[in-house]
RNA sequence: GCUCCGGUAACCCAACUGGCAGAGGUGGGGGUCUCAAACACCCUUCAGUGCGGGUUCGAAUCCCGCCCGGAGCACCA
């Protein structure tokens, strides 16, 4: 057959109009919408991809997890799912700000255009998402509900205000978001940022701390994402013990420290409060020396904690410490000790004061050595040469028996540490307790492109929350984004244009912050349900039947913040009664990232590989089918070593192979001539890539789909090829439909069949083709390959021992000794072990 | 320093639950086609699995200790 006479495979002009018409057709749509009806049985499916941020067109990153995504989500509903596969925007955020301020661009205007641009190339990806779920963000009728979120949490006790030190910069006059702070300065202006105390709103995810961990276990994460949410949260167990200060008696203040090693505490030969501690600040409010410390360690400690360090430890960190004119009493020892101000203690956690015990802590360590302060060692490691606390150049953290300390010498630390806090605990002066490395969620945020926290300062009132019924409370579209500070603050009328809900007060004022983004994307999985419902965020009904989401799919860069925020929100809502779920995800599959090189793409290293300039050159089937054959989903693809050529090759050889096929069948002459050995790999195909599909390995799906086209290519080599080889192409063409989902639409159009191939159910493999009469096993001896025997399948032990035995090359090795052991893993190999 | 992931052919990447190290691609070499080239097609090339121990009849796979690369977390008492 002369190959000239076959249409060439033009990708180009085969898909946009494919593209199209998905998208005008509404062909990906969910119908009937999701209720409370799960209308087939267990066979619904909610499969869910992060929502995109809107600044610029897609990148590489996106075009990957969509082809993740989309081929998961075609796969499905082949294999019968009835799928729910939204897309939305999340369209608040600082980028939109900059870009009015830089360019003067309207900010709603140019996340709009954004969006299309997105849309525009989504759809000519053919990624089949439900364009009826659309969301954004930033819609009034979006965030109407994210505010009402707020006055739930408020309601619950779950909203609160309280003064936080935050990030101030001087030159701007405003406060900084810690995303805004670059190195320890201002981004804006270089200001060197200082930490002030303001009033802020948060969310009370630590109240959820506990169950946060414990629900770590039932969900179905990689244990990377799994570990950094344990870290994030951070839970540790100790006791809290009351100290006292070195006063005369009834001058004399309770100081309560919180330690997870009580056993130490005859050790602890000094005291350090966090700069900033009330305490301090009560005694030493009027020392100037204090004072200049405290201005310079709070100037200066957010650059510190921003540099990067090259130290052996955390303890590494300068410290800086301030002799208070002040002692404290051991409660144990009675003596006492030293106290002082440093800045490596924290006001935020624990009780912002500790006992140090410079032998068995690092940090106390090498402030103690810094000062010229006592060691003391209590603890003693069982083996090894015995600590000296004048000589040890590092603390000792390990397990060992306690010295130093009274009655409870010679004890395992452990019992030590149980015996203590019992003790203390009987005389008031201790309490076994559980600490938290996490935070409350600071959701306040001075900028102007976010949902406006729905609260009103009423100078008789106080804080009031706005009526659900005045929602949403909306920003104004006239801000002017050149001021110095928050437009928002600083717009003329906005805020005053309120009366008190209470009182009615005309003093009242609106809050002019606006809710961190991550607030908006905490529950977006919930809008999706029914996004253009007015009356309520999303029907509770079809929550309980949606949620948890089968699979997320997206980037692990949100291991700590998105995924927890949304996991916290899902749990308040359901103590509030809003959905069934404890848990929002329940399965997520995390996607490498594309880089170039070993290194990150990015803008500024000017290594940007984008998706227009695969897709223009190769078409949209190839971009996807690159990125999935590239590697497994999880693993990172360096686009230096992909080649899109060789993915547009290989459907390009699809396409000429059953276009060729089909002109044999117009012409009369197709006739199989080795139809078994073709079925026979189709047959094998269809349960090998059904296996990877299921189990999300789209690289090595692709390349025993590579194989069956290679096994029609050898059977078609002579120019015959009949029915065997038709089967072959259109099931090869439904298994990739997922994958690449424009080719083989319009092959499975060629080959005449009715509808879409996407429609299609997944092929299932006739498998009485795959059933081998005869095996070759694979003989041993003694561990090492000596010869091969063909057996009858299922043949027993003393057939293949036989056999074996009368292979030429294994009577060699068996050399006439005795075969003492015989190990058979059935068709497979067989091991003879020779006597000693 | 702690946690997680990875290390297989020149390169990327496979190898079910321990059972013949190779499915697929890229690149290289040779050839067919062509006036020539590109495309296409055909043939071919290439590792004993980072290192050292251990378990086992048998280890890329399991265990222990290292090395290298990547990612994340780190003054949290």
């Amino acid at each position: 057959m002369n190959t000239d006479d076959i249409e060439r495979y033009d990708p180009l002009t085969i898909e946009p109009p494919i593209a199209a018409r998905w998208r005008d057709e509404r062909a990906y749509s969910l119908t009937p919408r999701p209720s409370a009806d799960r209308g087939e049985g267990d066979e619904t499916y909610y499969a869910l991809t992060m929502f995109p941020y809107p600044s610029g067109d897609l990148h590489m990153g996106h075009a990957e997890i969509f082809s993740i995504h989309d081929a998961l989500v075609r796969h499905l509903r082949m294999t019968g799912k009835r799928v729910l596969n939204p897309i939305g925007w999340d369209a608040f955020g600082l980028p939109a700000e900059n870009a009015a301020r830089n360019r003067g661009a309207d900010p709603r205007g140019w996340t709009y255009a954004n969006i299309d641009e997105q849309a525009a190339t989504i759809a000519r990806l053919g990624y089949s998402f439900d364009w009826d779920t659309v969301l954004r963000t930033c819609d009034p009728e979006y965030y109407r509900w994210t505010q009402w979120l707020f006055l739930e949490l408020l309601d619950a006790g779950l909203a609160y205000r309280r003064e936080a030190l935050v990030n101030h910069c001087s030159s701007c006059g405003t406060v900084l978001a810690n995303e805004q702070v670059i190195d320890g300065v201002c981004d804006r202006c270089g200001t060197v940022v200082e930490r002030r105390p303001l009033t802020q709103w948060f969310f009370r995810i630590t109240d959820y701390a506990d169950e946060l961990l414990d629900d770590l276990d039932t969900i179905d994460w990689a244990d990377r994402v799994k570990n950094a949410q344990r870290a994030w949260i951070g839970r540790s167990e100790g006791a809290e013990v009351t100290f006292r200060t070195a006063d005369a008696a009834g001058k004399a203040e309770d100081i309560v420290v919180y330690t997870t090693r009580p056993d130490t505490l005859y050790g602890a030969t000094y005291f350090v409060f966090a700069p900033e501690h009330p305490l301090v600040a009560a005694r030493m409010g009027d020392d100037p020396d204090y004072q200049a410390y405290r201005e310079a360690v709070g100037r200066r400690s957010e650059i510190e904690r921003l540099s990067s360090f090259d130290s052996d430890a955390g303890g590494g960190r300068a410290k800086r410490g301030f002799r208070l004119d002040f002692d404290i009493v051991n409660p144990v020892t009675d003596e006492a000790i030293p106290a002082y101000a440093a800045d490596y203690v924290l006001m935020d956690y624990g009780t912002g004061a500790i006992m140090a015990v410079p032998a068995h802590d690092q940090r106390d360590f090498d402030f103690a050595r810094q000062e010229d302060l006592e060691v003391r060692v209590v603890v003693q490691p069982q083996d090894g040469e015995p600590l000296d606390g004048a000589t040890m150049a590092e603390a000792y953290a390990g397990d060992g028996t306690t010295v130093n300390s009274g009655v409870y010498d010679g004890l395992d630390w452990r019992e030590t540490k149980e015996r203590i806090t019992a003790d203390l605990e009987a005389k008031g002066l201790a309490r076994a307790t559980v600490n938290f490395r996490l935070r409350d969620w600071l959701i306040s945020r001075q900028r102007s492109w976010g949902a406006p926290i729905p609260i009103v300062h009423c100078p008789s009132c106080g804080e009031v929350p706005v009526p659900a019924e005045d929602l949403p409370v909306e920003l104004p579209d006239d801000l002017d984004f050149q001021v110095q500070g928050s437009p928002l603050a600083l717009h003329p009328t906005w805020q005053h244009d309120v009366v008190c809900p209470a009182c009615g007060s005309e003093d009242a004022r609106r809050d002019t912050d606006t809710m961190d983004t991550f607030v908006d994307s905490s529950w977006y999985f919930l809008r999706y349900l029914a996004p253009q419902d007015d009356t309520r965020a999303w029907p509770v009904d079809a929550a309980n039947v949606w949620l948890p989401v089968d699979q997320y799919t997206g980037g692990v860069e949100h291991a700590t913040l998105h995924l927890l925020y949304s996991r916290f929100v899902v749990k308040a809502m359901r103590d509030r009664g809003h959905l069934a779920a404890d848990e929002p995800f329940q399965a997520l599959l995390n996607q490498g990232q594309v880089i170039l090189g070993g290194a990150a793409m990015s803008k500024s290293k000017d290594n940007l590989v984008v998706p227009g300039e695969v897709y223009e050159t190769y078409g949209a089937d190839t971009l996807r089918g690159t990125l999935l054959f590239a590697s497994a989903p999880e693993d990172d693809i360096d686009w230096a070593d992909v080649s899109p050529a060789g993915m547009n090759k290989w459907l390009a050889r699809l396409w000429r192979l059953s276009l060729e096929h089909l002109a044999r069948e117009a012409a009369g002459t197709a006739e199989d001539h080795d139809a078994d050995g073709v079925r026979k790999a189709t047959a094998r195909a269809v349960v090998g890539v059904s296996e990877d599909m299921a189990a999300r390995k789209y690289n090595t799906a692709i390349a025993k789909l590579m194989t069956l086209t290679n096994a029609v290519l050898d059977a078609t080599r002579d120019g015959s090829g009949g029915p065997a080889v038709r089967e072959a192409l259109t099931t090869l063409v439904t298994m990739l439909a997922p994958i690449c989902p424009f080719v083989t639409e319009e092959l499975w159009a060629r080959f005449g069949q009715d509808g879409s191939v996407h429609d299609q159910p997944w092929p299932r493999a006739d498998t009485d083709l795959l059933v081998e009469h005869e095996v070759v096993v694979v003989v041993q001896v003694d561990g090492k390959v000596r010869g091969r025997v063909r057996v009858p399948s299922g043949a027993d032990q003393d057939t293949v021992v036989a056999a074996a035995h009368a292979d030429e090359s294994v009577a060699g090795h068996l050399d006439g000794r005795d075969v003492a052991r015989v190990v058979l893993v059935p068709d497979r190999l067989v091991n003879l072990v020779l006597g000693g």
